[in-house]
RNA sequence: GCGGAUGUGGUGGAACUGGUAGACACGCUGGCUUUAGGUGCCAGUGCCGAGAGGUGUGAGAGUUCGAAUCUCUCCAUCCGCACCA
């Protein structure tokens, strides 16, 4: 009767029969509670890889375990296709992006049909197809008209040497990976979308989402950055122009020492138009890259630009720098230096020797050293003339409304959310749907010449985008008027921000059906790496608001639940070629040998730079094919899962894998040996010996923490660990099976318990076993089991006594004991009384059902 | 630099609400089974100690009868920082 587990024969058969049965089919059956569960899609980089795994197996595991509650579960899949890689695997390999990228999504389409998830396949979407970008195209055209789009000057990292456009990612220490040529920045004209003039919904919309993770939140909420100050006008001296700086802290205003502004403000190129100094100071902030993140890193430099601009309460003369730490893409590109209260004008006045007049001092009068820390808190203004005195918030506002008397500032709210740019200088993209006339005018190509398509077949020369050098495909005819496409496409967040509600139906006439959306949207479930947190979220939710402003959608916020799970990372390996070019090492070409790393088979020695996710770039992404073959997918998924919470950062490491398969296996050993059968005798909870009531309370406590596990706390790894013990339990009690005729019947209801709560994480065993149970449904759309109330009682529970604080007993105890039965219990126990020997007790404190805490001193006479 | 997180045995992790630290696994040690084995099963396994007991959750302080859990300072690692997706 018993058989060995066959992973291979018995995966491939559970997966043909939800093939042969459309198992993950859905239609929109407004009688039946609505589930959409939706795991991020993959950009088709060639394999999966762990994180690919684990992002996608959570999802699944909800999408069934919410199917076994009678929910009508959507979970469909697809692809953000466009991308740069693409590009640099078409130059290398020279293939079309096109031709690689189709190829890649077979390859991991098969891979996720192996690994057995649910999806409904009929909605599979790819973005780089004409029929899903040419309504993300006419919907940027309907934004245009709306006035939400405009197009401005903004910088890019350019390699003067590829004469191209260099990613943030093709920048090493402000080289180019390619030639290594310094990098610089340079300005072009580029597209924008207007998400600042949502700032403030996106920012309020945050208090609904009460199923997101407080941290995710709380990014988002530091990414828009809102904020209260006043805007302050400072007329330049000898001139009739003026500079406009916004600040938080007015009350600050009075110990201004200089202004500060971006090196590209057109204030400072004119000036230094006469002034060498300012011109090389200048040239030299544009050897920077545009990435924040380096800029903030960089040592803060200055420069005097000469000008000289005027307090406007005091008239005094302020001088005027340019700094390499302030953005012009930032607000005005101007800011006020207060190094007395200011961390970084502190710095940066300590470097350049500015004055630092303190005009804060702390509300109880104390000194503060200036020299070695600026005065950032609130206190008390001194040095300000008619201000002395006040509190910082009191002086906020005088000073406030006296700027605004004198017509010199004005109360603003500020975010330090920036507008979308979603320019791209690269072929592998949606082409922007705007064109130029001869005029220099710009239209939006009208909605029945959409889609704009991207020619595929192309050749890359490595540097240039085929569309810039295309004049043929540039030239097109706007209404009997010659015009000029434009070259630049969509930055890919653009697809991946609508992609959710495409998958609801996809109709050829237009972008979405509002009828599908207001059914399945929100996404109840929402699942996808934290690396996502603030810039994909955020795009997706400003997104869907424009959608609903669009009529297309009906809800305010797409994503109802949100789980971010933790990165799979694996350890980087990279070593240096003659050229001094970067190589990154698969972790799977590298071993260990004493203290060093080399690569498998040669003596070449690489680098270990540290641990992080599994990336294409740095090629640390471990593939599970090989383990898929070896133990089978039920097993990748249950090792996956079990190896930590979803939420936490996973080190990538297959010791343990083994431990996975063998729970299987005895599993398997379980459910094929004699419980098979039939019992004779149907179960008699009322029939049973102590000992099998507690084998009975035991699944179905299992059930109440299985199911809290997957429904609410979404902790697999806890969830799992249960029914590892629940199978051991049955297992130990199945070599009784004869010995009382309740106990086939008894481990039968285990044994069903069991496969029911492990099918949503291990679903092709489970599928098995259950036809082996004698049930001819799937076990997909079994119903998921109840706890039996009656056989969760309990009469003894555990009371752990403590004496200060430490455990000194363990006992059974009546359930149902008073206070006082518990402490008087305690205080006789024989392992307890020799600590109360000649000691006095001086309170006792009783938590009813858990332990008794004995606080005791010494017996003294004065107490 | 700024923002967000994490840190518990040899390893992954558990402890859900301030109340038994180490569930469940991996590994290791010993034993049994098997012609043999990389299979299966049983027992042990934080550290110190013969034991009683002591001690222990990145480091240091604090609150509490009681702290892995709350507060503060510090250290390390990971994620994001607007053109990787």
């Amino acid at each position: 009767m018993e058989e060995d587990y066959c992973p291979q024969t018995l995966e491939e058969q559970a997966q043909a029969w939800w093939e042969e049965h459309d198992s993950f089919a859905v239609t929109e059956d407004p009688e039946r509670e609505k589930f959409y569960c939706l795991s991020m899609f993959p950009y088709p980089s060639g394999r999966l890889h762990m994180g690919h795994v684990r992002n996608y197996t959570i999802g699944d595991a909800i999408a069934r375990f919410q199917r076994m509650q009678g929910r009508n579960v959507l979970q469909p899949m697809g692809w953000d296709a466009f991308g740069l890689p693409a590009e640099n695997a078409a130059i290398k390999h020279s293939t079309a992006p096109a031709d690689w990228t189709f190829s890649n999504i077979q390859d991991m389409r098969t891979q996720l049909k192996r690994l057995g998830f649910g999806y409904d396949w009929h909605r599979e979407l790819t973005t780089c197809t004409p029929d899903y970008y040419k309504w993300e195209q006419w919907f940027f055209t309907r934004l245009y008209e709306k006035g939400l789009v405009y197009r401005k000057m903004s910088q890019v990292n350019w390699c003067p040497n590829d004469e191209t456009v260099l990613a943030n990612e093709q920048v090493e220490n402000g080289r180019c990976w390619r030639c290594d040529t310094p990098v610089v920045q340079r300005d072009l004209p580029q597209w924008f979308v207007k998400i600042t003039d949502y700032a403030e919904e996106l920012l309020a919309d945050l208090e609904q989402l009460d199923e997101w993770p407080e941290q995710v939140k709380a990014m988002q909420r530091h990414w828009i950055g809102r904020s209260e100050g006043v805007s302050i006008q400072f007329a330049l001296a000898d001139s009739d122009q003026s500079l406009t700086v916004y600040s938080t802290r007015p009350d600050t205003l009075m110990g201004v020492s200089c202004l500060a502004l971006a090196a590209n403000h057109p204030l400072c190129q004119e000036a230094a138009r006469h002034n060498s100094a300012l011109a090389a100071f200048i040239a030299d902030c544009q050897h920077s890259t545009t990435a924040e993140a380096d800029r903030a890193q960089q040592e803060q430099r200055g420069q005097d630009t000469g000008l000289k601009a005027v307090h406007p309460l005091t008239g005094e003369a302020v001088p005027v720098w340019a700094a390499n730490f302030v953005l012009m893409e930032y607000g005005t590109g101007a800011v006020m230096c207060v190094p007395a209260h200011d961390v970084r004008d502190h710095a940066f006045a300590l470097h350049y020797g500015l004055a630092m007049p303190q005009v804060i001092q702390p509300s109880d009068g104390s000194l503060v050293d200036l020299d070695g820390a600026p005065f950032t808190a609130d206190g008390q203004l001194i040095n300000s003339g008619s201000f002395d005195g006040l509190t910082s918030a009191a002086a906020r506002t005088a000073i406030g409304d006296q700027l605004v008397a004198a017509g010199k500032g004005e109360r603003q709210v500020h975010y330090r959310l920036r507008d979308w740019g979603v320019s791209r200088q690269r072929y592998w993209g949606a082409p922007i749907p705007m064109r130029y006339l001869e005029d220099g005018s710009q239209v939006p190509v009208p909605a029945d010449q959409l889609p704009v398509s991207l020619p595929v077949d192309v050749s890359l020369d490595g540097v240039r985008s085929p569309l810039k050098t295309d004049t043929h495909w540039q030239q097109v005819d706007h209404n009997g008027q010659p015009a000029r496409r434009e070259t630049d496409t969509f930055d890919t967040f653009m697809e991946s921000s609508w992609y959710y509600a495409r998958y609801c139906s996809a109709p050829q006439d237009a972008m979405l059906d509002p009828a599908a959306t207001g059914y399945w949207l929100p996404v109840d479930q929402y699942i996808g790496g934290i690396e996502h947190a603030v810039m994909h979220l955020l795009y997706a939710r400003f997104f869907h608001k424009l959608l609903r402003d669009a009529g297309l959608v009906s809800c305010d916020e797409p994503f109802k639940r949100l789980l971010c799970q933790g990165m799979v990372l694996a350890d980087v390996f990279y070593s240096i070629d003659e050229e001094g070019t970067r190589h990154y090492h698969s972790p799977a070409d590298v071993e260990k040998q004493q203290d060093q790393y080399v690569l498998r088979d040669s003596d070449t020695r690489v680098q270990h730079a540290g641990m992080s996710k599994m990336s294409k770039s740095r090629n640390n992404g471990i593939d599970p094919q090989p383990l898929i073959a070896r133990y089978g997918a039920d097993t990748v998924r249950l090792y996956i899962l079990f190896a930590a919470p979803p939420s936490q950062s996973l080190e990538w490491s297959a010791a343990g894998v083994e431990g996975a398969h063998r729970f299987l296996r005895r599993f398997w050993k379980l459910a094929t040996g004699p419980l098979t059968r039939p019992p004779a005798a149907p179960l008699d909870p009322d029939a049973l010996t102590p000992q099998q009531r507690a084998l009975r309370r035991r699944t179905h406590e299992t059930i109440t923490r299985v199911s809290h596990d997957y429904g609410n706390r979404l902790t697999f790894n806890t969830a799992i660990a249960g029914i590892m013990e629940l199978v051991r339990a049955l297992a130990t009690a199945l070599e009784q099976l004869d010995a009382h005729p309740q106990q086939p019947a008894l481990l039968r209801e285990g044994l069903e318990t069991a496969t029911l709560l492990l099918a949503p994480v291990a679903p092709h065993i489970c599928h098995a076993v259950w036809q082996k149970l004698g049930h001819e449904e799937g076990i997909v759309d079994a119903p998921w089991p109840q706890a039996d109330a009656a056989a969760l009682v309990q009469d003894q529970v555990l009371l752990v006594v403590q004496v200060n604080g430490k455990v000194r007993a363990r006992l059974e105890v009546p359930a149902d004991a008073s206070r006082q039965q518990l402490e008087s219990l305690a205080r006789q126990h024989a392992r307890v009384q020799p600590f109360l020997s000649g000691q006095q007790v001086h309170k006792v404190i009783v938590v009813p059902g858990r332990l008794v805490n004995l606080v005791v001193g010494p017996a003294s006479a004065g107490q």
